[in-house]
RNA sequence: AGGGGUGUAGCUUAAUUGGUAGAGCGUCCGACUGUUAAUCGGAAGGUUCUUGGUUCGAGUCCAAGCACCCCUGCCA
């Protein structure tokens, strides 16, 4: 007999089949016990009245211990009180592998969250993280059917990389035989002599920051999808990365109901992603954070009085802090592009804006509800000199990135892209608080284990 | 890197002015044939983060250290 998932129990409800799987809870008597068994596809109630099994059997289920591993021959019986539908009436029961002592419960005083890290390999089997890495899962999927579906070419950057692809973050420095290499910050380089051959092209991996933040915001090691596209100007990235959003969203929407469910998720910010985002330049988005720093000032919530005196600190021609990311988010209640920042704050390789010689042709796109910057894209600098200008003027290494300026000597054309964390898109979806949440096993500043 | 905070049983936590470290959950034992985070009865479980100091007496006060959390900055 073949084993049956547990979802597909419904479609063999008056039959009798196996499953198998982990004791998740349990409770019972001296004449009947109450299985709960999860098997990774959902959970089923599995019943064993004393009369149902031979005695040895009862008395093993009675003893076993939660996470036991178990197999089950039983019938399906459809019954009302069930959450899926149905029940399966115990006929035979197997422990496959004992447990005692399973440190991880069931309870309403959730333990805190670094005490469930440093168990994260047992913690996965939970409710919650099982329900927030299925989300994680459709995502990636989404992303790489969305890009496949519209003609990219996957495009693998490499991890071991010469030198910062930006010049300014920190990069874990790694020995390499007799040199020095780093781990890659972004695969944006590389996608870009990638365009030029292929025209659309992404670039999908794990990339690695050293900074030392320690917010809920940051990992060491995250993945990003980034779309590179040759003759694509700024009004076209903003197009690709607001459709890209609004499939992912409106697909995990779809197909992961009961996990949203499961997480308790309020869902109605995310279907505000059918409607266009709103695109605001930085220069409309200052005089927009003035006139809500000034209206917050004057509430009655404490909350948006604080949030009030944090806008716009960092002053005019600077980056926006998080502050001005959640009142933009609260502002709009969805996503919003804000496009052509100082070009003094972004990176030497966006291109100058042709009207104002101060701003850069790139884009954030912030998401609401207090996630902030999501994706960062821009146009890219196509023109030899410029590029050489700005190359010089952030103080980039020639020597690792002279390669990359063939780009613009044979044959450059127009061209951008854009990164998005996939780990802050599935925290803002799951609307979990954390993003080491949002991925199996967290790297941060002070955890490499397990 | 800067600012703020926390550390008591496996987990969540209480302990008045400095005066016997207590509870809920979990675990173990027992009862219960319809429980859904079951219920009821009983038991075990503590170097109060570490070290030092003040005191007749420290979970509580002081100092140093360790660990972690949150916020800011950096970014995705």
């Amino acid at each position: 007999m073949a084993f049956v998932d547990i979802r597909d129990l419904k479609k063999h409800s008056g039959k009798t089949v196996e499953i198998h799987g982990w004791l998740y809870n349990k409770r019972g008597s001296g004449k009947i016990q109450f299985l709960q068994v999860r098997d990774g596809s959902g959970f089923v109630q599995a019943v064993m009245g004393k009369q149902d099994v031979s005695e040895a059997e009862f008395n093993a289920a009675k003893a076993a211990g939660i996470e036991t591993s178990v197999e089950i021959t039983g019938e399906v019986r459809e019954d009302a009180r069930s959450p899926i539908g149905v029940e399966l009436t115990c006929r035979k029961f197997k422990i496959l592998g004992e447990s005692k002592d399973y440190p991880i419960q069931i309870t309403e005083d959730v333990p805190n969250i670094d005490w469930l890290l440093d168990r994260r390999h047992l913690w996965l089997r939970s409710k919650r993280p099982h329900a927030t890495l299925r989300i994680r899962s459709e995502v990636i999927q989404a992303i790489r059917d969305f890009y496949y579906n519209k003609g990219y070419v996957l495009f693998d950057s490499p991890i071991f990389t010469p030198a910062s692809c930006e010049g300014v973050s920190t990069l874990f420095e790694v020995p390499y035989f007799d040199e020095k290499a780093y781990l890659t910050q972004s695969g944006q380089l590389y996608g870009e002599s990638g365009c030029m051959a292929f025209g659309k092209v992404v670039v999908f991996g794990p990339t690695f920051r050293a900074e030392k933040s320690k917010t809920r915001r940051h990992l060491t090691e995250f993945w990003m999808v980034e779309p590179e596209v040759a003759f694509l100007e700024l009004d076209g990235i903003m197009d690709l990365a607001e459709e890209q959003i609004r499939y992912v969203v409106t697909r995990t929407l779809e197909r992961c109901k009961e996990d949203l469910k499961a997480l308790e998720r309020d869902t109605s910010v995310l279907e505000q992603v059918t409607k266009p985002f709103p695109r605001v330049s930085y220069d409309e988005i200052q005089k927009l954070l003035a006139k809500l720093k000034e209206e917050y000032a004057k509430s009655s919530d404490p909350a948006l009085v604080k949030l009030s005196g944090d806008i716009l600190k960092q002053g005019f021609g600077d980056d926006l802090g998080a502050a001005d990311e959640t009142a933009v988010g609260m502002h709009f209640k969805q996503c919003v592009c804000i496009h052509r920042y100082p070009r003094h704050v972004k990176a030497f390789y966006m291109k100058k804006d042709p009207v104002n010689a101060e701003r850069a042709m790139c884009v954030d796109v912030i998401a609401p509800e207090g996630v902030g910057e999501i994706i960062g894209g821009s146009q890219r600098e196509e023109n030899y000199d410029e590029l050489m200008a700005q190359i010089k003027k952030h103080n980039v290494p020639m020597d690792s990135i002279d390669w990359f300026v063939d780009l613009r000597r044979y044959g450059t054309v127009p061209h951008g892209g854009f990164g998005m964390g996939v780990e802050r898109c599935v925290q803002w979806i799951s609307g979990v608080d954390h993003v080491r949440e949002a991925i199996p096993f967290p790297r941060t500043i002070y955890r490499t284990k397990p």
